[in-house]
DNA sequence: GCGAAAGCCTATCATTTTGCTATGGATTTC
DNA sequence: GAAATCCATAGCAAAATGATAGGCTTTCGC
């Protein structure tokens, strides 16, 4: 399964604020785009997707940049995807629809629907604290640096 | 998750062919095309990758046409699916490369290398034979009509 | 044998999607 | 007021998608 960079890099920012912005202060694109290594003006097409989603508030001005507008606990994983690309989730409802008695039907019953309904419970049960918990647990716990 | 009409088509052909010619005669291009409702030429392309995926054999010469290779017991979906996309699943070796310690390799391993590997296990557990059960479940039993 | 019927192969092409680049306006902080 | 930042939109090249078309090759029926 092929993924866009868009969603590739839409899922990144958005951890990447996450995890930037615990302490309160506000994430910019150019911070995210020198970390993530992404083209800044790409990246804020994205984040505008992000945003419109209501994941993420955005802060204009100087000292501006983007924070969380809910905890990560409870920013699930299939809205993310939805709001980044509205093809790589299928809806609950469209599964119903395929009610013929051709073999297309009988494909979507027994494969497509099957398939998509996996993915969307899978996507509906992880958060981006899920993502963040992951990240944390690969860097031994230890990528806070205090002088 | 939009599947292409390259594939939608190619699963169709197949049980198609499976379906028809179960009584030892052969199964042409064109009967398809009629009967599912596709253009002849774009769908003798799609089948030339069901020949080459070891799926069909095709014969040519009047009163050619195709007929499965192996029996459907033993056509799993997964080879299907690889040979008529290379990108829709996954390399099963491609989730171990991802072992960075960035966001990128934590959205991997947590996410997409998940959904893969179910992806994979299904269709690897499913087979033509399951499609072709599914079809005559809908159409009660009843499409063969003997004179 | 010959012709029709079928598979097989390749080229072409329009449309859409993808992955950016570029420009500039709006707003806020210092 | 100037710098920094978000926000919005336009443009554009490359790739993928979804076909269409032409013609060669092989085989069956007569």
């Amino acid at each position: 399964m092929k993924v866009s960079t868009r969603v590739e890099y839409g899922l990144v920012a958005l951890a990447d604020i996450a995890l930037n912005s615990e302490n309160g202060c506000t994430v910019s694109s150019a911070e995210i785009a020198e970390r993530q290594n992404i083209s800044q003006k790409y990246l804020e097409q994205i984040i505008i997707g992000l945003r419109q989603g209501g994941f993420v508030k955005g802060m204009k001005g100087s000292r501006g940049g983007y924070v969380l507008s809910r905890p990560a606990e409870r920013i699930y994983l299939s809205e993310v995807l939805n709001a980044l690309d509205n093809n790589i989730l299928a809806d609950a409802h469209e599964a119903e629809e395929t009610l013929g008695n051709d073999i297309l039907s009988s494909v979507n019953s027994c494969l497509w629907n099957k398939l998509n309904g996996y993915m969307r419970q899978f996507t509906e049960s992880m958060t981006l604290a899920d993502v963040i918990g992951e990240y944390r647990k690969s860097t031994g716990g230890g990528d806070m640096y205090y002088i």
